[in-house]
DNA sequence: CGGTCGATTGATGCTACTCAAACTTAGTGG
DNA sequence: CCACTAAGTTTGAGTAGCATCAATCGACCG
């Protein structure tokens, strides 16, 4: 079932009663595909649907004059893309596909409907854009105040943590087909520092990341440097 | 009436019926009163309220282990300080008061009711929280592509166009009782290089801030160094 | 009047950027 | 199957931005 890695995810956080997961298919379109590097949402647009991404990676992606790019946020299979321009109305950035990804939408007019009919599945899907704020916090905190390699432990603990949470990640390994290039974008370096930082990651045992397969092959150290707390995930089963 | 900036910033993005507005005040508690520097919502707790900010300003402050401070938004009178609380069951940071403050405080219980009976209200409370990820956003932008002018500049724009949405400001001026080591907690810099940045935008006309007022001298030039778009704030009116 | 807090200045060093080139890998067409 | 190409990774050198440490200055407060 295309919800599979969503529901797995909101199940750690809440019971979804069946129903609600029905409901909520029955709302879906047919799944689509698209390849890496296009733009599935595009910034000023205001598109009459929100998209669920069903596997691959997206960035939400914004665009300076000067042409410089940083990524906001990463997401994962299970994520909603751009749940909030359900009441963002206008995207204030765009939604690019970094690896070849499938996905579905689900119409804004049957997501108002089920918050007058479903108050339950709506407090879920409000979760789930509470936590996309919770993760953005982290990064706010990693750009800030985080030494280069703790940012990237960060990142990658984060990743990890997500993808294990939606059934797509064990043992702390992972497959990443990201190039240095879209992660310097999302650290806000450049791809030559990136690229050093990872060398001394690498060196000093912390992570392997080999074609697109990363091992995190010291968790402890790892998250230790990046003082990474999974509390903000909202893992946690807790009634909303 | 405590409400009136909240309704007032909500009123920019669609109407609020006098009803739905009658309908939060009865669950708002009695006005409380805070010190600066007081820490109205402590990290790892788990709040059975939400705090909505009537004066004053407020900072959600993450520390890590070697004392480092980040403050990952600033919010204003109008603002619920940690409506995600509601359904993130675990603060992840603190909130704490940066000027003297008052508040109100609205029950969990009375919010999950609310969400059952008032969909349309439900969506305005939900947009509240997906406008602060859109900030969280531009500030992750900012750390990560703008030079430090630029970030600055942004604070300052997001700060006034935010304070003018509330009722709170006029002409370019405002009323900023921070520090400056407050202010660096903000951008992530030293409290040492803020200052010199500072005083290059002084300079060069862009800004003055003597006691704790700001002056924008030169909304466009500011706005043009930012890069500034107020979108992402979603104050243009938009049925939700 | 001394003390504390915040703003400011100076000196020094690290972190990360830029520019440029070499190298590697995967994909493509002959 | 082998150039050839394009994209991505890696390396080096020089520079800019920002941090740190330390000291001074000014304003407010008990």
């Amino acid at each position: 079932m295309a919800l599979t890695p969503l529901v797995q995810k909101m199940s750690r956080r809440d019971v979804v009663k069946p129903t609600e997961a029905e409901h909520l298919d029955r709302l879906l379109s047919p799944v689509r595909r698209a390849a890496a590097r296009t733009e599935l949402v595009r910034q000023g647009q205001m598109p009459g649907h929100s998209t669920l991404l069903l596997s691959g990676f997206c960035g939400r992606v914004t665009t300076l004059a000067d042409g410089a790019r940083q990524i906001t946020q990463l997401s994962l299979a299970g994520d909603f893309l751009d749940l909030h321009s359900f009441l963002l109305a206008l995207m204030d950035h765009s939604v690019v596909a970094l690896t070849e990804v499938t996905y579905c939408t689900l119409a804004h007019d049957d997501l108002r409907r089920l918050t007058e009919s479903e108050p339950h599945l709506t407090r879920l899907l409000w979760l789930e854009t509470v936590v996309d704020a919770a993760i953005h916090r982290q990064w706010i905190v990693s750009k800030g105040r985080r030494s280069g390699q703790a940012q990237l432990a960060h990142v990658f603990c984060e990743l990890y943590t997500r993808l294990e949470a939606a059934g797509l990640a064990l043992n702390h390994r992972f497959d990443l087909p990201l190039t240095q290039i879209d992660l310097a974008d999302v650290m806000g370096m450049s791809s030559v520092h990136t690229n050093r930082l990872l060398q001394g990651m690498r060196q000093s045992g912390l992570i392997q990341w080999t074609g697109s397969e990363v091992v995190l092959k010291d968790w402890d150290a790892l998250s230790d440097l990046a003082e990474f707390d999974p509390i903000y995930l909202r893992l946690e089963r807790a009634p909303v």
